[in-house]
DNA sequence: CGTATCCTGACC
DNA sequence: GGTCAGGATACG
């Protein structure tokens, strides 16, 4: 579940390779081998790690040859960096480099991807704005919904309408919005598209604000469903049944597109004033 | 458009 | 031992 916030972080973490050269990479697990064979392994030794960008949840590693390596963490990937020494748990993926440092892809769930392309073109084909960018506006999304007729919930979990979102900071931003999930995307007022894409700044933004060093942080790489911590760091995600924060409303959750979403049905209806600006 | 697939761990 | 969580992708 590392949205753009904690891929954030989580390439900072890579970054701290830049200009170190590649001695090895290991795969330690199947699933990594579908889409980085075996072959191409060993003409990774002796690449320079020059950037490390990131493009909503995916990261691109730029190398000294001209490729790059793409990889996105999916639910519960992170790097974790050593000074080489015991290997951490889950870890699918070990980049080895000259310094002695090495680069762990930690991931319980192994879903994880890398792939090596030729070049930086089209590592990220079709993604939307990055949701935290400038072109990410209420006219811009307007746009790109207006030939869509889905949930307002299941297009912001589109890459390719805006770039980075998951289901937490969608359901958290929709909260904030006021905006009810299940409301057709092309059938939004102007009024409500706003308070949406500035819903959705604000919510990553107070993200990308935590120390990616504190406990806080850390726990938004693996959100323990079920167990209550997310209580404290959401307003609706993880909180069904539990009164709402603003309204004291019971938090309903539904099935939109297989994924689960909370909301308030008080707050969240199209009756329900909302605010002009802000709050 | 929906549904299955990949994976594992947490929880019942 | 069964269910569920989740992002992206492939397929009906």
């Amino acid at each position: 579940m590392p949205e753009l916030p904690e891929v954030e972080f989580a390439a900072d973490k890579a970054r701290t390779m830049i200009g170190q050269t590649i001695t090895s990479l290991r795969l330690l697990h199947r699933s990594l081998r579908r889409n980085l064979p075996a072959r191409t392994l060993a003409s990774l030794r002796g690449e320079r790690l020059l950037s490390v960008a990131r493009r909503g949840k995916y990261q691109i590693l730029a190398l000294s040859s001209g490729r790059v390596l793409v990889v996105h963490l999916r639910m519960t990937g992170d790097w974790e960096t050593r000074e080489g020494g015991a290997m951490l748990p889950h870890t699918r993926a070990l980049f080895e480099f000259d310094s002695g440092r090495s680069l762990a892809l930690v991931d319980s769930r192994a879903l994880a991807t890398i792939s090596l392309l030729g070049n930086a073109e089209d590592a990220v084909p079709g993604l939307g704005p990055d949701a935290t960018d400038r072109s990410f506006n209420w006219t811009a999304l307007k746009d790109r919904l207006r030939t869509r007729r889905i949930p307002i919930k299941q297009a912001l979990l589109d890459q390719r309408v805006v770039a980075g979102i998951g289901n937490i900071y969608a359901a958290e931003a929709l909260w904030k919005a006021r905006v009810d999930p299940r409301r057709h995307s092309n059938m939004l007022s102007d009024v409500e598209l706003r308070s949406i894409v500035a819903a959705v700044r604000s919510v990553l933004r107070r993200a990308l604000r935590r120390n990616p060093g504190s406990p806080a942080a850390t726990a938004g790489a693996e959100v323990r469903y079920r167990s209550g911590e997310g209580d404290l760091r959401f307003n609706v995600y993880d909180r069904e049944g539990k009164p709402c924060r603003r309204c004291q409303r019971t938090i309903r959750r539904i099935v939109q597109g297989g994924r689960s979403t909370c909301f308030c049905p008080h707050c969240q209806s199209q009756s329900q004033p909302r605010p002009g600006r802000g709050a």
